[in-house]
DNA sequence: TGACAATGAATGAACGTTCATTCATTGTTC
DNA sequence: GAACAATGAATGAACGTTCATTCATTGTCA
């Protein structure tokens, strides 16, 4: 029992970001209120102030938790042995096994709160740039020679990848009963599709 | 002067929606308050409740105007000439001349609104199918055959136009100081290098 | 045409509620 | 018992909504 606790003040901001995530993403940053992440969390309003100076602070550390999650999908993603699991990696990340919709919620939510919180857009911009461009350098290095890349340099092509990703994202919002595998697959999918498209040998057009 | 005053009671509707669509799109729905949009609007408070039942009313309206926006850019992009022109018409469609982010503020604010309201997210996915059956509807009836038909079917086509486009949407938040020439210039030039790589005749590869 | 009545668009102070934040108090640990 | 963790009632500002009141315009009657 003796299991030393020694700096248990890093588990209760986890505890708080944790119920703080799922009340963003069940209401929305304006319509959650101090004491619904209290209750979701299991302990009271004033605790939270101990950990986090207002609510907006609460809103900036998930959105550096976000940041922090992106650079690990990238991470992921370079280690991967092809271009394919690659792209595989990056259009599934976002899908939770536990909880489908959650991390899209929040996004959308990011976005739209980047749009009037100038230091939330710096934050967000940056986390953007920084997965384009590890993409870019992965496509770039990728032995693979698409036929998409006559036309479209790397970099265009990254960006493009991202922006079908965030805009994949943005639709999981509106299903009504996700079935977490579902999404999964259907990413899987049009990642497999795109890849084909964009990268797949010129030569070599596979059948479906 | 005896110029009748018919029914400005749908001016006074518009004049309210544009100053909510100001507003909400400048502070998003939720911190934006009924005495913000009578300021936008030059009315008093009391005056929006004539019009509007209450504060989810607007919103609502908006959403419904929204809606047939899209109908009337997809009319715009059925009498289009080539496929080409239609999805260039598509790509620019929320590009507006004068306000450069406002629609896609309002837009992303929409799909993080539809995440908790259950009767906007039917709309929004009413909406968005619509579109996508459209989109498909002249792909398929267009006369290019191009290299990506092989591998994917017009409905899978158009929905990943549709995604990529609502993916550069949730980007143009982020842009600082937005040129609107500038955003339709980019929006121009992906719509026409997507097009190239999937629709552009296979045995014509155009030069960058 | 002029005097008066009726209308309803428009106003904005006031109300009740919600919510972020504070802090005096209580529990816990060593 | 000192130091720290945790509580939750209390506070006050902000917000959506209401409604008594104003007043320009239109209609009516002589």
């Amino acid at each position: 029992m003796a299991t030393s606790p020694p700096d248990n003040s890093i588990d209760r901001r986890e505890q708080i970001l944790r119920a703080a995530m799922a009340s963003f993403a069940k209401q929305g940053f304006h319509q959650t209120t101090m004491h619904d992440i209290s209750a979701e969390a299991g302990i009271s309003v004033g605790l939270i102030y101990r950990y986090f100076e207002n609510k907006d602070a609460v809103i900036s550390a998930m959105a550096e938790e976000h940041k922090t999650d992106v650079h690990q999908w990238l991470e992921r993603a370079r280690q991967a042995p092809t271009l394919l699991e690659a792209v595989e990696i990056l259009f599934t990340s976002h899908c939770c096994e536990n909880a489908p919709q959650i991390v899209s919620a929040f996004v959308v939510d990011l976005f739209a709160e980047a749009t009037r919180n100038p230091r939330l857009a710096d934050l967000v911009r940056d986390v953007t740039e920084t997965a384009i461009d590890g993409l870019t350098d992965l496509i770039a290095r990728a032995p693979e020679l698409g036929r998409a890349e006559q036309d479209m340099a790397p970099r265009e092509l990254a960006e493009l990848l991202f922006a079908l990703n965030d805009g994949m994202l943005m639709r999981h919002v509106l299903i009504l009963n996700p079935e977490p595998a579902e999404i999964r697959e259907r990413q899987l999918h049009i990642a497999r599709r795109l890849w084909r498209v964009l990268f797949a040998p010129a030569n070599e057009p596979a059948v479906a």
